[in-house]
DNA sequence: GTCTATAGCTTGATAGAC
DNA sequence: GTCTATCAAGCTATAGAC
């Protein structure tokens, strides 16, 4: 049935999503995806073809909950937007404490895959963070600030550099540190 | 004889730079590695007892070339600090356009093992890091600038972010874009 | 210190039944 | 669409000779 199939898919999918973040994807086995689904290994590739299938879709299902998550982590900062980003940083560096955090899956999967240049999710992870830096060139031309799209795109550059500079030393302070730097781009009075 | 186990040595690491830098870690395999640097894998595992040994041996060999190659495109860079700082993300949008170009190894490591917490190479990436930071630190503070451990570590996340978009999305324009983030902040007046 | 040879396991992917 | 069973290849690492 259809209905049971998109069940089976997301529960794959979910699957994959716990492995291929948690411990990379090359590390993750189709055989340790299956298990943690709950289905065979012949249903896994019913629904995936391939292995590079299955990244993709993995990285596609993350697409809008990061974006959702960035925008509510904005939203719900008071103020205007210097202090908004500043809040979007502190709610980043809060979350790298987690145990589960282990950094951006877009950008890991890029640093995983670099050696298999057509590979089709490093174009999901592309899309991905070219729609995040136009939701962020949204905010900033809202505000009525000079060069919306350059701007977007070294906040954006500073978000994931922060993002990959906590993975690499486990300190939040990098965050909170980058947070300054972004906010600096987002005031009218450079 | 001691001399010829430091050159088998040294082919390996060579062998590890090409293979992990170009494919990935874990695509890597000890097999390819053993027959690019000629030897066989009792001999690779002779002087490497493991492939994780292996994986910090070649970061740690990339190391101090990393942060000469960053130092020597500060200093061939004519002006005073920020006019350097250009230069630098100039020179850096210029290398990531070749085809060996695949990021920052160092990342890329953390990111692969983002799953393995006290793997051994991630120490080396962290200490490579916060090297190249302390780097940026003494470059800032020679100048007399306020607060060169904070603007070096902003420095340094500009940079990676830089390299991690430029991944992304295969385009040497965020490299440009992070270079006038990175000068205003080794500028006086901010 | 380097060789040949191989153990022991895991991998991505498939065959055929129902 | 899901199952059981299995393949051929690749993996890390080791044994024993010289």
């Amino acid at each position: 049935m259809a209905r049971d199939a998109n069940v089976t898919r997301e529960q794959i999918i979910q699957a994959a999503d716990d492995l291929f973040y948690g411990e990379g994807i090359r590390s993750a086995s189709m055989d340790a995806i299956a298990a943690r689904a709950g289905v065979t290994k012949r249903t896994l590739y019913y629904h995936f073809p391939s292995k590079d299938d299955l990244i993709a879709a993995y990285l596609a299902a993350r697409d809008e909950p990061t974006l959702s998550r960035y925008a509510a982590w904005l939203d719900e900062t008071k103020g205007d937007l210097p202090e908004q980003i500043l809040g979007l940083f502190e709610k980043l560096a809060r979350v790298t404490k987690t145990a589960r955090w282990k950094g951006c899956g877009f950008l890991r999967a890029a640093a995983e895959l670099a050696g298999t240049p057509g590979h089709p999710a490093l174009k999901v992870g592309s899309a991905h963070k070219k729609k995040f830096e136009a939701w962020l060139a949204g905010c900033i031309a809202a505000k009525g600030l000079s060069d919306p799209a350059l701007r977007a795109r070294q906040v954006m550059i500073v978000i994931d550099g922060a993002v990959a500079e906590v993975l690499i030393h486990r300190d939040p302070a990098y965050a909170l540190a980058a947070g300054q730097v972004a906010a600096a781009l987002v005031t009218k009075t450079m």
